[in-house]
DNA sequence: TTTAATAGGGACAAAATTATCCCTAATCCC
DNA sequence: GGGATTAGGGATAATTTTGTCCCTATTAAA
């Protein structure tokens, strides 16, 4: 987590979702270990135009913010496995809202850019 | 709108989404405006502590991005009015469901940190 | 006549986010 | 032994986003 020297101001919660989930790849992030893809590897091999440290860093913060809870297994080699909490469970429907808008926006869009081409 | 080196990615509606309303101010520009601020003034005085000129530029994204539309009348002093566009409309349910999981995670969050004193 | 209000551009600085590269340590496979 | 796999830290660079400061031009009010 990165030191921030500007005070974040939650002011509604559109500033606290941000902060949740604002990061390039955490509502994906979210998205995948729902559907059962659990493993750091795994996930990075899920998202493979992601760096692998930008991941860590995203799943650390989602972990902070109580979205999701890692296990560590004691073996070797290492094995870790993510799991949405509880209330990271709450989040889905809001993350599938935002993601179905934002398909239905894609055409609108299209369209929008096509007329600014006359 | 500044130029990106980086190829944006809109594999999914969350990416689409983001790249609307993940600016700093833009959601809350959107629910003013709803609320009838219109003017690029009365916002700056509704926003304090938003700089001017991030305002102007994420109002000329929304515009672009056909959220928002900016009616110009020719007069002197200059007066500008923005209006959300249908479009725009149909995002209102979708920023009203993540600011109100924003609040409701609020008191969520705050019990969790507490636990992490222990 | 100076000041405030109006809408915004240009140049640049600061901060935040994301990406790259190298490193550890153990175990299994060839 | 050499290489792949596992999870992830540290340092630093690149990119993007946000913020600051100064500027234009017109009208009305003090």
């Amino acid at each position: 987590m990165y030191e921030k020297k500007m005070p974040k101001s939650f002011a509604c919660g559109m500033a606290i979702i941000m902060e949740i989930i604002g990061g390039k790849w955490k509502s994906y992030l979210v998205y995948l270990i729902n559907k059962g893809v659990r493993r750091p590897s795994e996930l990075q091999r899920a998202v493979p135009s992601a760096s692998r440290r930008v991941l860590d860093l995203q799943l650390r913060e989602l972990e902070f913010h109580g979205i999701i809870k890692r296990v560590i297994y004691h073996e070797l080699p290492p094995k870790v496995e993510y799991f949405l909490t509880e209330f990271g469970e709450s989040l889905l429907p809001v993350v599938a809202a935002m993601d179905k808008w934002g398909n239905e926006y894609q055409s609108v869009f299209e369209q929008l850019m096509e007329k600014k081409q006359d």
